[in-house]
DNA sequence: CGCGGTCGTGACCGTTCGGTGACACAAGGC
DNA sequence: GCCTTGTGTCACCGAACGGTCACGACCGCG
């Protein structure tokens, strides 16, 4: 029982997605590809089995409510066909006992809808982790601590202490926004980019509402809130965020 | 920056199965390895620690009765010697008092015979689904005595002396609840994962229960049980313990 | 059968967060 | 310069969430 020399599968990367709302299907695919994860999509599940039937993939988000066959059966059927590969379901109603349905399908994970986009992307992660360990790829890229300019912030505890030796408990959005920004140092990220990787897939408040945020992180981190160094203002697109001040 | 992502041996999937009665262990390892684990079994406590010492697996199937050292006596072992692997016992009696014995020995879940194997394959991947979650767990000391704030916290006889030099019985589910957030100390825990890990994966009681419990956990320990120091909220998430306050 | 302890839930209330509108100001086009 | 458009900033409100309490179900025990 010695290890075997880990050769990576080529499918660790991939993940389909079976969901007839197109809305949201939309929404989750976007962020997995903005995750670095290969994205490919259904609608319903015979189209699910039968893309399976010829492709391999390291996850499949599958909606248990869907056109004919339903995401119970499909799992089932799956893995009737020896077929292993982790399932993560998602459902409408919150009702508890879908979860230990979806499990003993054979699934692996559940998440009710409407579900926070962090939490899902969090959960993939976390299965596809599995084979993610040989590759500290972009999908895992997440980087659990950042620093830039003194400040030192750790998006695992959503804590930070900012240059001048403050403590900051940031809120939930205040660090995702944060932390879309930093995967993309010294890039333009567009409001619309944001609200899309922040909110998600099926709410979208007003571009207002980024600035607002923005303010907050210039409060927290810029030693002079009006002049920002790292989070700067493209004017008519979006924002940059910088870890050191050369523009 | 980021933590390096250590190039672990996939032991998420590799289970050890520690029974003495021949028909039973053969059953459940051939169902394990359907499910695609690696698996190893042994027949006695001895072999079980020794085989240990050598290989590192993702879950120990434990029986409580076994020739020789038994089964709590080899959790309790393991746990001294720093191995902080996830045990599920198995144990012939129904008896309730064993499930507490099998959590003051170290164990992590409990099932009696005879059991569902549905029931069964559904604990372990519970259990292994979180491995990564665990293995972060056994990073940090396994302690069976917790000091925190003047506090003193005996896991083993779920009793504690709380700063004030009172002496505090804790529950079960206090006991519980308190040694899964020591295990993450400055981590955010989610009630999801509370709630998984100490009612388990199909019991549902609302997240009121929760809170609940960490009020009470805060009247025992707390200075100032409003101005928590230890038991803190993460707004929208869960919570996060604190062995000494730094902010 | 009553008792005490534990656990889960519902209800109430205060707090926090997120999102918006308003207004002033800055940037850029002509 | 002037006007338009976009952004900085603030104060505010509703909704969601957590803290807290009290009650009832349940269980083992005498």
């Amino acid at each position: 029982m010695s290890d075997p020399v880990p050769q990576l599968p080529p499918q660790a990367n991939r993940v389909l997605v079976v969901e007839d709302d197109p809305h949201l299907a939309a929404g989750v695919v976007e962020n997995l590809r903005a995750e670095g994860y290969e994205t490919h999509s259904v609608t319903d599940g015979r189209q699910a089995l039968e893309w399976l039937g010829a492709e391999h993939v390291g996850l499949i988000v599958l909606d248990v409510m869907l056109p004919g066959v339903d995401g119970f059966t499909v799992c089932r059927t799956l893995r009737e066909q020896g077929n292993n590969t982790p399932v993560l379901f998602l459902t409408a109603r919150g009702d508890p006992a879908d979860r230990v349905r979806g499990l003993e399908a054979g699934g692996d994970d559940y998440l009710a809808k409407p579900f926070h986009l962090q939490e899902f992307l969090l959960r993939v992660r976390a299965i596809l982790r599995r084979w993610d360990w040989y590759r500290s790829a972009s999908a895992t890229a997440a980087t659990a601590v950042l620093h830039f300019g003194g400040n030192e912030v750790d998006f695992r505890a959503f804590r930070a202490r900012s240059w001048n030796g403050l403590a900051q408990e940031l809120t939930e959005k205040e660090a995702m926004i944060l932390k879309v920004l930093a995967e993309h140092p010294g890039e333009i990220v567009s409001r619309e980019d944001l609200l899309e990787r922040v909110w998600g897939y099926d709410v979208f408040p007003s571009t207002r509402t980024v600035d607002n945020f923005i303010l907050r992180l210039r409060k927290r981190f810029e030693r002079d809130p009006a002049n920002p160094k790292h989070f700067l203002t493209v004017w008519g697109v979006g924002y940059r965020f910088m870890t050191e001040g050369e523009s």
